[in-house]
DNA sequence: AAATTAAATTAGATTTAGCTAAAAATATAT
DNA sequence: ATATATTTTTAGCTAAATCTAATTTAATTT
């Protein structure tokens, strides 16, 4: 059963808020995440439920199946595959990706996804960090720590983030925190708990607990 | 104003049938063209009617207006550059990227094609050698024959078809009648208008006064 | 100039995806 | 255990894009 472009953005989001299919998703979640009303997302769980990619049990929230699990991670690999391609070959700034990658995930055809990861020569990651599903769903995830978790004097380098926001991205870029940056702490403030990090081994720079929170590290 | 995705299709099929905005177009040839019902088409002429992208006369056909030339060749530059992009990158066959392109033409995002165009290096003809309007709309058309029409011991490139089904490109291919093949007219049969054509310096091919109509060459 | 045929429009349904407002079910607090 | 608050669903509406069937307009023949 097809799904619709409205339909797979549901899925997706569905999967988001329950980390890979682990948790239970409320409607009003799902309500906030898609921003329209819960009464719309009510009506769209029927649908869903109906082509069993969700279970679905009135007034207590869904859970994503194994079916509607593979379809969502297959629109995550083109959404993350698209992102590469922007990024890479077309020059556009790691935060331009996002809204355009939305549209271009929906584009159905097997054979241009199965070509366009070829020519990108078979990423992993996309540019914020995020891993890239295989054609079969599978995802090699990295241990990632975020930034402000890590202990004094430890390194690593910086693989992803967890907010996308083009403002957050933005203020990493004029940082110099971009992704694939080696990092080391130098100092903590204890009374507010922000930090002092060592950027490429070159540049200092201070950051709150907040923005800290949002850059996921792997340790070296 | 923006049109939405059946309204950008319907308004491409209208600029074509009218050749490029030439003619009036009847409200049974469009519907044939993007194969549905004369009833839905009369729908869509008020919608596009409103959006005065065409001037429609109630039971007397359309125009396309200035306006709606320049958003129909928008949508034409789009489809024939990400053809490029399927062909040139993505080593798709010619006759495997109209379905493709038809729906990646409607991805909204300036800045896509604009970077996108630069990485194809801006090239002026599509797979099928169908001039890529400028960004301005504006066209470079080369002087095109139908390759039924030339004369005897003329010679001439082929540049383009007519009929870009996937089964007439398939022939094509095998005969090696690629566009960009060099080709010289040696015999003509006078019963049914059949055609001897040397294929770049080396092949002999026969065909059909039907089949070399729908091929197109400039002469040399 | 009628009559017939063909083309186009309108009327009325359906499906998808959204909305608001009202009702119902569940969860929380007294 | 009630009352209150929150969440979720249902009912009813709208807009887009289709369809079929009926009607109207225009074009063509006699
Ligand atoms: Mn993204
Ligand atoms: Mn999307
Ligand atoms: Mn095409
Ligand atoms: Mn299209």
């Amino acid at each position: 059963m097809n799904l619709t472009t409205a339909e797979e953005n549901y899925l997706k989001a569905i999967y988001h808020l329950s980390d890979g299919g682990s948790k239970s998703v409320s409607t009003n979640d799902i309500a906030g995440e898609m921003k329209t009303k819960p009464a719309s997302v009510s009506d769209m769980l029927r649908k869903l439920s109906d082509k069993e990619v969700i279970e679905y049990r009135k007034y207590y929230g869904v859970h994503i199946t194994e079916e509607g699990k593979k379809r969502a991670l297959q629109t995550i690999r083109k959404h993350r595959l698209w992102e590469v391609f922007l990024v890479d070959k077309l020059n556009f700034a790691w935060d331009e990706v996002h809204e355009v990658a939305e549209e271009l995930e929906h584009i159905q055809s097997p054979l241009l996804i199965q070509r366009l990861d070829a020519y990108l020569n078979y990423p992993k990651f996309d540019p914020h960090g995020d891993p890239i599903p295989d054609e079969y769903g599978d995802v090699r995830a990295r241990p990632r720590v975020p930034l402000n978790e890590m202990d004094l004097d430890q390194t690593g380098q910086i693989v992803a983030v967890k907010d996308s926001s083009a403002a957050f991205l933005r203020y990493l870029d004029k940082v110099g925190a971009y992704i694939g940056a080696r990092i080391k702490v130098l100092d903590r403030v204890e009374f507010d708990g922000s930090l002092e990090i060592l950027v490429d081994n070159k540049k200092n720079i201070f950051m709150s607990k907040d923005v800290a929170g949002n850059i996921l590290v792997i340790q070296s």
